[in-house]
RNA sequence: CGGGGUGUAGCGCAGCUUGGUAGCGCGCAGCGUUCGGGACGCUGAGGUCCCGGGUUCGAGUCCCGGCACCCCGACCA
């Protein structure tokens, strides 16, 4: 490919949006271009790119006997009416209608429509286990697509589905996928790890993300530095002191607390800690009943985990007028009452009195109030006890590119869709999905392997194997002899980037660093002169003089045997 | 969903306070000189100043309304 005719510039300054910094070089390097919010095009360099981490994961799909499919983008209401996600799914998709009026969505993910075929495809045991993929754009009206490919509102995402006879089966498919990811991130050059996670909008309960740790991530993983325990902040738990106060409380009394609603006032009016308090939220459940929720003043509501509790798929506090910040779990009606697993029993607390500028004071679990039910509803902090080993824990921010879901019978039993047993009875379709965004993880990868001049691109994934620089093209010699390398190399299967241009060796040397291309070969005078060729890796320093007539065979043996198709 | 910011040439920005011929750098085109780490000279092209309305003799600038994009926060009782 000659860089005369490639189609997207190089930036030499990054638009002042572009906030991370592999953003700023995604669209330096000229790997996709925004369109709109959310929408990015790929170009040429960026495309390349993104066809070899779907090779990848082709290959390491195909590996474990997943087949490729390729069901529409768009796709018709009936199924995901089925399944109630219809309604669910409603402020984050993108709709339409036909000039018949027939509803569709593009597809937010898969599972209705692979279940759709499955019922009809697998009637019996005997077709059983088996697993399907393909690789098809996902529509998702983000509320807030950010940092370049990383949240976009369109992507192409490898999607995969295992459907098995019963648990055990699942569990075995499951494995297998985690292992394939496994290999697959690590093929692209991504130190993911495999973490529990939350199932969130995917129905389920059991779940892993592979994460890759940067600082750019938007979300935050629990981490044992000691033992093998990682989760989703919003799945993960602690190991609790046992602690009870045995310490005999005197009858609880109202105190005057003018103007004080939060726990930051308290503390400094009162000159006490945090964890003296008890701080009580009031949401709605999925049948609109009140649900208190109670817990230490110095923790906070962990609303993944109260959704899954309460079954509703968005939180929201509920207004309570002047009494908003003096509320209690003393004496106050509610369809349910939560309370959190850290609170101490035994322990007197301060809590809100239900009445404007009073809380109450020594208040005892059990004694001044009770409970429907004590559950783990507060977030794990820096420092937490790990709950597999105690050791203290830590968190990191890390970027999702990939989950798998264990789904069991939940969308069988919601499509009806079943197989006749060997024993003749009618069983659900055990269902599980494993999903890989592939512009989530190209941006990942650069987002995690740059350096201050441009990316440095994993040679698995890179656009080309090598970037010839021919130097004073305006050198009849030159010119003719990087020609020539090119034909050669091209010939024996390599994919090259030659830098053809009119420009002084600064501009192509810059470039070729911002392009990250794992090899530059140098053609010049300078080497002309010595009848070799200079060859550098882009994690290189420095390059070597190799001669003429090796390159090819050295190139052939550092890019491996590969072929072109 | 809420808050904040920004829209002027392909990119980065100035001009707006105080209304009066739309600018700078990079990039781009032509010619010439250069040619191993973002070269130099000369000449030149390129604008719906986000959109609509208003005020005014006159609006990039002032006023009103809208749109787009970016960032932050996810209501903490």
């Amino acid at each position: 490919m000659r860089q005369t005719n490639l189609f997207g510039r190089t930036l030499r300054e990054a638009p002042t949006d572009a906030t991370t910094p592999g953003t700023q070089l995604m669209l330096r390097a000229a790997i996709a271009r925004p369109l709109a919010a959310g929408l990015y095009t790929w170009l040429p360099l960026g495309f390349r790119v993104a066809r070899k981490v779907e090779q990848i994961i082709r290959e390491e799909q195909d590996r474990i006997g997943a087949q490729e499919i390729r069901i529409p983008v768009i796709t018709p209401a009936e199924y995901w009416k089925e399944t109630g996600r219809w309604d669910a799914l409603e402020p984050v998709t993108f709709r339409t209608k036909d000039h018949g009026g027939r509803e569709y969505m593009i597809g937010y993910t898969h599972e209705e429509l692979v279940m759709h075929h499955a019922r009809n495809e697998i009637l019996s045991y005997r077709q059983l286990p088996t697993m399907v993929y393909h690789f098809q754009e996902k529509g998702r009206d983000e509320e807030r697509p950010r940092a370049g490919l990383l949240r976009v509102r369109e992507f192409v995402m490898k999607d995969a589905y295992s459907i098995d006879r019963d648990w055990e089966g699942l569990d075995k498919q499951y494995w297998a996928q985690h292992g394939a990811y496994t290999r697959t991130f690590e093929r692209m050059g991504l130190k993911a790890i495999s973490v529990e996670s939350d199932t969130g909008n995917m129905g389920g309960d059991v779940a892993h993300e592979f994460q890759v740790l940067t600082e750019v991530g938007e979300d935050r993983i629990v981490i044992c530095p000691k033992c093998d325990y990682k989760a989703n902040m919003e799945k993960a738990t602690r190991r609790i002191p046992d602690q009870t106060s045995t310490a005999t409380v005197p009858a609880r009394s109202a105190i005057a607390t003018p103007g004080a609603k939060t726990i930051d006032d308290l503390v400094s009016s009162l000159g006490l800690k945090a964890d003296s308090f008890l701080k009580t939220m009031v949401y709605r459940d999925s049948s609109g009943g009140r649900v208190l929720v109670t817990l230490p003043g110095d923790r906070e509501v962990n609303e993944p985990k109260l959704r899954k509790i309460l079954g509703v798929s968005a939180l929201k506090l509920e207004p309570m007028g002047p009494i908003a910040g003096f509320l209690g779990p003393v004496d106050f009606s509610a369809s349910q009452k939560l309370l959190d697993t850290s609170v101490i029993k035994g322990k007197p607390y301060i809590t809100g009195a239900n009445k404007v500028d009073t809380h109450l004071k020594d208040v005892v679990f059990d004694r001044d109030f009770t409970v429907d039910k004590v559950v783990d509803v507060h977030d794990v902090r820096e420092g937490d006890a790990c709950p597999k080993c105690g050791t203290a824990v830590t968190i990191r921010r890390g970027v999702e590119v990939g989950n798998i879901f264990k789904f069991g019978p939940y969308y069988a039993d919601k499509m009806n869709a079943t197989f006749e047993a060997e024993d003749g009875t009618r069983k659900p379709l055990m269902f599980g999905s494993y999903g890989i965004g592939i512009g989530r993880a190209v941006q990942t990868i650069i987002e995690t392997s740059h350096d201050d001049k441009g990316i440095v691109w994993p040679p698995a994934v890179a656009p080309f194997h090598a970037h010839v620089l021919a130097l004073a093209t305006n050198d009849d010699a030159v010119r003719a002899h990087a020609d020539a390398l090119v034909q050669e190399l091209e010939a024996a299967g390599l994919e090259v980037l030659y830098d053809d241009r009119n420009e002084s060796a600064g501009v192509k040397f810059a470039d070729a660093d911002l392009i990250g291309i794992p090899f530059r070969l140098t053609v010049s005078k300078r080497t002309l002169k010595e009848n070799a060729v200079e060859l550098k890796a882009r994690i290189e320093e420095k390059g070597t003089l190799v001669p003429r007539d090796e390159i090819t065979k050295k190139m052939r043996a550092v890019i491996g045997e590969r072929r072109r198709p």
